[in-house]
DNA sequence: CAGCCTGTAAAAAACCTGTGAACGCAGGAC
DNA sequence: GTCCTGCGTTCACAGGTTTTTTACAGGCTG
């Protein structure tokens, strides 16, 4: 029931006052947002696995209605809102039978800016219970947050559900660190209270699950004092390397490929 | 993108301008329209199998919060528009967290309204590809949508109307695992009441018939703290393995076909 | 080395599901 | 019109599972 997902958003708008009092907004709601500039082709919005987007197309000039139906085209389940200084009722129409989702104008409280983009993820989500909701794949596993199933290559792990939440946690934000309190925050849904450590007993419950289907495998690296990281990668050397600054030294190393994610870490 | 489907949209407006406007407009484009006076508890608008409602707050008087709240509570499915006189940014976002879909002032054009209609119902719509009329089969059990019955082998089961929804439902979902709370959507047509045990019960319904049919066969596995769900494979030898360390031993055991899913007999 | 943090295991508490039965309702039979 | 029957819903309790709490041992930091 809880459970709020964790949404991605860029923002494409120059309006650099609005997108940063939006930041931190988002940012407190545990969101991850990025801003681009420009029209970014959709192959990179795929990439992105965003789950909305905010564009202002005056940014964009004269292309922009046909980079909207591009994306609107191309990715059905991006939620797109546009959010435009002026705009008259044959734009809105004009926009909204493209493909666009919702469409606002500036002046906009970012209260609803957020209450929309939220309303527009709600739906998209939706809209899709169980078709083919892109699984997760981190290394040999796999997520289908659809099925409430992970698998390791073919054998289906067998979770409950607060080890799936958490697990999936973790998958969504592969290469990140996550603190205990913000994983408490997102999987429990409310604030941990002081000398919990249920965290760490999931955590342990993962390690043993994932461990008994592949074992070797460090998947879940613990960041002492912070939180935990999970890596698909069998962690290069890492196990074998001194243990000490061995982890840091991983982490700053690889950019991780698909995951750049520049927003930094969750719900600092 | 822009493919016709036939909204069944209801207003809720006193504004008998507006909804003439409307009324000529959506019966151009081939929807099915109807205005509603006052608050329709959600059972009627389940009946009216409605895509869409679009409603103005004031004509609930001080209902229409508790009311849209209810709404959006038991209908998840269907797309609600406010549209108000004026309203205020906290009325707004209150409103769409509280799970409406759009927020409109008026005065407001027909066609944007119309569009904002289309952009809503348009993102429900993706929901069902299904409505194949082939006879669905899993295992031994075929269903046969048309004829409202179920075979297993020659032998027909004898199901209710629930019980039959609820089996189309899960075989047509075969190896997925389905929430309780969706399946009550999907099989009920509202969303579940906290602390409503009808599916458990009709769960157990079924598995009495099907068991009468093919015992031994554990058609229908039981996620823990989530829902069910429906499997064609006997669950290889796992129902014959003791009951604790069964779970330990499969586990462990061999990677299978393509999706037999071995291990996940949760609950045993 | 002291202090704090995490891994682990097991007990305790909370929660969920299976099940049988009672209840109310609606349609059909008489 | 009244009775009967089948269906769907609700309730309560037993039995199991999961989640949380607690305690202790072992590591990491400074």
């Amino acid at each position: 029931m809880n459970q709020q997902q964790i949404i991605r958003l860029a923002v494409v708008d120059d309006d650099s006052g609005f997108v940063t009092v939006l930041a931190k907004r988002t940012d407190a709601a545990g969101w991850q947002q990025r801003t681009l500039s420009g029209a970014i082709p959709p192959e990179e919005l795929v990439a992105m696995k965003l789950n909305a987007l905010l564009i202002d197309p005056s940014v964009l000039g004269d292309e922009a209605w046909a980079y909207l139906e591009r994306i609107c085209g191309m990715l059905p389940d991006l939620g797109v809102i546009v959010c435009t200084g002026r705009s008259t009722v044959a734009q809105r129409v004009r926009g909204l039978r493209l493909g666009v989702d919702d469409w606002i104008n500036k002046p906009c409280h970012p209260e609803e800016a957020i209450a929309r983009i939220e309303a527009v993820s709600r739906r998209r989500r939706r809209a899709r219970p169980q078709a083919e909701a892109g699984p997760v794949v981190a290394g040999e596993l796999q997520i289908r947050a659809d099925r409430f199933q992970a698998f390791v290559g073919e054998v289906s792990l067998d979770l409950t559900r607060r080890e799936f939440e958490l697990l999936q946690l973790l998958a969504d934000a592969q290469g990140q660190v996550l603190e205990r309190e913000a994983i408490y925050q997102r999987v429990w849904g409310y604030a941990m209270a002081h000398g919990d450590r249920s965290v760490d007993v999931f955590i342990r419950k993962l390690r043993q699950k994932l461990e008994k289907l592949s074992p070797s495998w460090g998947y879940i690296h613990t960041h002492f004092g912070v939180g935990y990281r999970f890596d698909p990668e069998p962690a290069d050397g890492a196990a074998l390397a001194p243990p000490a600054a061995a982890v840091d030294a991983a982490e700053a190393a690889m950019p991780s490929p698909p995951e750049a994610v520049p927003g930094g870490l969750t719900a600092a």
